[in-house]
DNA sequence: CGGAGAGGTTGATCTGCATCAAGGCAGGAA
DNA sequence: TTCCTGCCTTGATGCAGATCAACCTCTCCG
């Protein structure tokens, strides 16, 4: 259960002053709730970053400079105990917002598992600018609520179902986020209900998977082997699930047999 | 693991408008961010209920037509799998605010665990007033930054931690919250590293308790009954511990040995 | 092309906590 | 008082998932 990581350090590569006009990530993110006059503002303060895999870009308990929007890539966010152990609280891709804290030092730890780009914010210039622009404070509380209805979900997950269930939530969350992230062109409300197979990425490892779902490596693996054999994916790749039924997938994972 | 539990009916016994000017939870709630003149405002949309211990209040699942604002007692919230396992995602004590969930119906189920006292808006009535008092709005988003901290937290716990500190986490977070119960004199900052004798009082039963720990009764018991004889805690009753020494409970609950 | 290293899979064994089982204890009703 | 009834504690046993241990399979880089 204890094993201890390397900690790599926090570096950055700056890259210039954000043009939120164009931004590709502002449909799914709470830039939303402004007009484009308002967005000219928000540009004022925005940095866009580059993040490369594997680099840590907030470092728990580090003071809480900045708020963070993810244009591109994704990210893990952790929490750790003294002796390694951790746990990953969720993974944030194109249009999370990261930093809501009111503390003044990060409560959780990120790490970019694929090469990002991410829109970065002085939290004390941000605050100023959120005073004007009540819509986009009206739009975080949306979004914090929204992220507490998910943790309250996880909390169940983790508290309560069988490995057998986590992996089959976690494969069917992935699922239900898919059209967000590669379907622009529809505007369907989301298929969350599909039969037919469904090509899900996994762009995190097994380690991640298995931090996030409380459980170890070898039980991710073992368990998704599992599913295959029963026919209810298949793996074409590491990073790479395709799921053949969805319903039946999503009944395995609130505890239906 | 699973076990089927009764689902007793939501009844409410309504009492009153409410005086939110002599409130006394006003100190500890949301409705703190509004001056008196604007009190009087938000008073007119408010209905003191009071709720007996062991009802249901909301239930998890229903079209989610009120925020609450607990004033008085503790009720336990949950979410449930379909063969009736348990996640307690929290417990709500006075100046605790709920219903935060963007999504038309509840997200969790809350019961009394002490009789209470619940101001009860209407939630299309106070979405309104809200665009009104963006103070107010502000505090919210600040209370659903605490949470979502607070269950990043408890996702640790759940995911990451043995059962024995998963019981001094539990111990010690009770011990925290402490000062906002019963110290209204003192405006020390939270004694949280006090070394003497503390008294925590647990309304909860062992049941709720290990449901919100992701464990049995009996291991919440048994592990107790080892504090105890560690020298860690006393227990005058059931339903009240005595910590004899925070710190090395802080310790544990962190997996220091 | 080969070799190294990181990530993934599979098998054998162990163990912390769940499950099953039996009392104990305190408070309320008759 | 005695008898419930709900909650808690304690003990014996079982098992899901952790741990330990190979081995496989990519991908990258010389």
């Amino acid at each position: 259960m204890a094993q201890l990581r390397a900690r790599p350090m926090v570096v950055e590569a700056v890259r210039t002053t954000a043009p939120c006009a164009g931004c590709e990530a502002r449909p799914f993110s709470v830039c939303n709730a402004l007009d484009l006059r308002d967005i000219e503002r928000l540009s004022s303060l925005a940095v866009i970053i580059s993040v490369d895999a594997g680099r840590t870009f907030i470092e728990e308990g580090d003071p809480a400079e900045f708020f963070f929007n993810v244009t591109a890539g994704t990210a893990k966010l952790f929490k750790l105990l003294p002796d390694g152990r951790r746990q990953i609280t969720g993974f944030a891709s194109m249009g999370t917002f990261l930093g809501l804290a009111v503390s003044s030092t990060y409560a959780f730890g990120a790490e970019a598992v694929e090469p990002m780009h991410i829109c970065r914010f002085s939290r004390t210039r941000l605050r100023v600018v959120l005073d004007e622009f009540p819509a986009m404070e009206k739009r975080l509380l949306e979004v914090a609520s929204n992220e507490l209805v998910a943790a309250q979900e996880q909390m169940l997950l983790l508290g309560r179902k069988t490995a057998r269930e986590r992996l089959a939530s976690f494969l069917v969350s992935r699922a239900a986020a898919l059209p967000a992230q590669d379907t622009l062109l529809a505007d369907s409300p989301a298929p969350i209900d599909r039969h037919g197979p469904l090509r899900v990425s996994l762009p995190m490892t097994r380690s991640d998977i298995a931090d996030y779902l409380g459980l170890t490596i070898e039980t991710v693996s073992r368990t998704l082997t599992r599913f295959k054999t029963e026919r209810l994916i298949e793996i074409p790749s590491a990073s790479e699930i395709l799921i053949r039924d969805l319903a039946l997938l999503a009944g395995l994972s609130t505890g239906m047999r």
